[in-house]
DNA sequence: GCGATATAGTTGCGATAGCAATCATTCTGT
DNA sequence: ACAGAATGATTGCTATCGCAACTATATCGC
C-alpha cells in the first residue's frame, strides 16, 4: 500500500496542533503553580466538585482523570497531605474507597477556579472566533468518538 | 474583578479539546509503540532528519522538541543505545555537541513514518472536514503566537 | 456453600523530565 | 589580555505515572 502522505494544509493543522497544545498546557500549569496546585491536582479537584456529595470513588475518578488506579493512588498523596481531599472508606464494598473534598478543598477550588478559567480564556478561547471555537468543538468530539468506538 | 465564565460553547470545547488531547496522543504513542519508539523519540529523530546534515546542536535540538537541556541529555541516551543517533563533539565550539541522525536512525525513521502518518490520518485528520483541519490550523496558529508574544 | 474469577486499591520498580548545581568553553568590556 | 558574564552540556535530586505483582473483598457458577 503506497503512503497516503498529508497535504500541506493537513500537516500545517496537525504540526500547529500537536507543538502548541504542550506549550499551552505549560502556560496553563504555570498559571496554577502559585496556587501550589498542578493541572492534575486542579483537575482532581474539580472532578469532586462536581460529584453527588462531592466524592467518587477511587476507580471512578482514575476513569475521569484518565489515570491508572496506581497513577490516583500516588495522587491522592499530594492532595491528601494538603489537606484539600480525604478518604472514606466504602461501608457497602469493603474493597472500595471514596476520594472526598474536604471543606478547605471546596475553598481552594473556589480561589483558584476563576484565576483557571482566566487563564483559559487568556491563552485560548478569546483569541478564537466562535467558528473557530465551533469547529474545535466539533472536530475533538469526533475524535473522542472514533477513539471510544476503537478501543472500547 | 468579577469573574468572566465561559460560555456553554465554549466550555464544551476547551473540555473536549483538553481531555481529547490526551487521548489522542496516548492513541498515537500505541501505534509507535511496535517500533521501539516512543514519541519522544519519533519527534526527536524526525526533527534531525529535516535537519541540514540531519543533525543539529543539542540545545537547538532541546528548543524544537521543548525539552531543557537535561532532558534532552537524557532523552539522548535512549537513542544512542539503540543506535539510531550519534553525538559529534562540535569543532567550532569546544563547548557545543550535535545530535546525528545514523544511518540506521534513518531507515528506521522511513519505516515507521508512514506508519505514524497513518495513525494521524486514521485517528485526526481523516475524521475532520476541510473547514475544521482548516480552523485548527489558524487557531492553534494564534494561540501559539501568543504564547510566544507573552513570554518571549 | 465454596472454589474460581473479577474487581478495588496499593506497592515495587523503571522510565521520563524539570530544577538547581556544576563544569567547561567562549564571548565581552575595558 | 584577562576578569567576569554568558552559553552548552551533564549530573544529582525529585516528582509523576505506567506496568506488573500483590492483597483483600465481592460475585458467580454449580
Amino acid at each position: 500500500m503506497a503512503t497516503k502522505w498529508l497535504t500541506p494544509a493537513e500537516m500545517a493543522a496537525w504540526r500547529t496542533y500537536i507543538e502548541t497544545s504542550g506549550d499551552l498546557l505549560r502556560a496553563i500549569e504555570k498559571d496554577l503553580a502559585p496556587f501550589g496546585l498542578d493541572r492534575g491536582d486542579y483537575q482532581l479537584l474539580a472532578m469532586l466538585s462536581e460529584a453527588p456529595d462531592q466524592r467518587l470513588r477511587m476507580c471512578d475518578l482514575a476513569d475521569s482523570l484518565r489515570l491508572t488506579r496506581s497513577g490516583l493512588t500516588r495522587r491522592m498523596d499530594g492532595v491528601l497531605k494538603k489537606k484539600l481531599v480525604t478518604r472514606v472508606q466504602s461501608e457497602e464494598d469493603g474493597r472500595a474507597a471514596y476520594a472526598s473534598l474536604t471543606p478547605k478543598g471546596f475553598d481552594v477550588l473556589k480561589q483558584v477556579a476563576p484565576e483557571h478559567l482566566d487563564s483559559v480564556r487568556r491563552l485560548m478561547i478569546d483569541l478564537l472566533s466562535p467558528a473557530e471555537i465551533k469547529a474545535i468543538s466539533s472536530a475533538f468530539s469526533k475524535i473522542s468518538k472514533n477513539l471510544s468506538e476503537q478501543q472500547g
